[in-house]
DNA sequence: CCTGTCACGAAACTCACCGTCTCGTCGCGG
DNA sequence: CCGCGACGAGACGGTGAGTTTCGTGACAGG
């Protein structure tokens, strides 16, 4: 064949449309964030990006990993701190926590693609790869406080950080506050307390 | 007015179609399993009913109202038991709590329904209706387990039991295993203890 | 300067499904 | 025997996903 096709497609393809590609993704969050991911018309999302729609199919097989897609930028864990304070620094991951599912971007149209992918691996996969720059982060200040010795040396920092992103986001699904219970999570993740009733005032 | 419609509507409307109803409530659940939420066509269920799709829509306003329904028989607690032993009882609601979101029915289900009715509070409102019952018999079990003492008396209930639903749902949702952290979650919730990783064989 | 190629935007199109509507039937009470 | 109302079947309109068609403009090579 000729060598052009040769190179990675994303050379060959990406080169002549960098507009239109941050333009689609940018009027996916903007109509994800209006109407929400059920009610996400492509057609809308090609008219605001001033794009055909070809060109959206061009590059992404459907609506499931176009908005996959779109969330990244959103989930992608800002500036992570450490403050050596193994409490502050897990407090401050909860908030961060708290403050993404919180987002209606992101709260209400993760559980929509958990939904739509789950009779298809593929996509699956791609959704639960979306989390993963998050998760390393997270990562990253569970293992040093355990350095630090305060937490378990041999804690399964994979399942605690479930417990922390599983619980707030139930409590999102089912419309219970999420962010007045920053504190009583980190509590239960950096010293065992379970969750207290505040006292009455 | 008539005598009659003074009558709840309940017994009016459907005292002639008992067998319409159970059939199609039983239709959906075989096609939620068969095919899942997002594939679900109310035509199928019609079909496998025997039913016209005018009787569904009769009796609710649309498929995401009918799946609730659908799945209350799978989600209402079987019989709890108490054993006396907090960690024995405990660890059988983690586990109850475990083979619900792990049945295909109701856990692929429940996140389409979040999102489905994000954007309508009635609707969200039934969905959370739907967990109620199974809430009231697990909130009894912890509430009994601080009666024993082995948990602080003035423990958060519903939040420690959103630890348990959220964070089994979320490995669920994610595609981790469920099934091998009932242990670690009980312990978690009955003793404070934060999960380890198993030691090598 | 001309020409072929290719990605593009716009819009028409097909297909599937939702929710509504129509119609003929059947069971039940009077 | 008659009439009412719920029923099953299926046709219908509307909406949105994904595909196809077509005309345009940017760019490269001659």
């Amino acid at each position: 064949m000729h060598e052009r096709y040769g190179v990675a497609d994303d050379d060959i393809t990406r080169r002549r449309n960098e507009r239109a590609h941050t333009a689609i993704l940018e009027a996916t969050v903007a109509l994800l964030r209006e109407d929400g991911y059920p009610n996400l018309r492509l057609d809308a999302v090609a008219a605001r990006a001033r794009v055909g729609k070809t060109t959206i199919y061009r590059w992404w097989p459907g609506k499931a990993l176009l908005a996959i897609e779109a969330l990244q930028t959103l989930v992608d864990p800002p500036h992570v701190t450490f403050s050596g304070d193994s409490r502050a620094d897990v407090r401050a991951l909860v908030t961060r926590v708290a403050e993404v599912w919180t987002e209606p971007t992101v709260g209400d149209t993760l559980p929509a693609l958990a939904a739509d992918t789950a009779r298809d691996p593929e996509a699956r996969a791609r959704l639960v790869e979306l989390l993963a720059p998050r998760r390393a982060a997270d990562t990253a200040v569970l293992l040093s406080a355990a350095a630090r010795g305060d937490l378990p040396h041999d804690v399964d920092v994979p399942l605690l950080l479930d417990v922390v992103f599983g619980t707030l986001l139930f409590r999102r699904m089912r419309g219970a506050p999420v962010d007045d219970v920053v504190d009583e999570l980190a509590d239960l993740v950096v010293a065992g307390r379970r969750p207290r009733v505040a006292p009455a005032p």
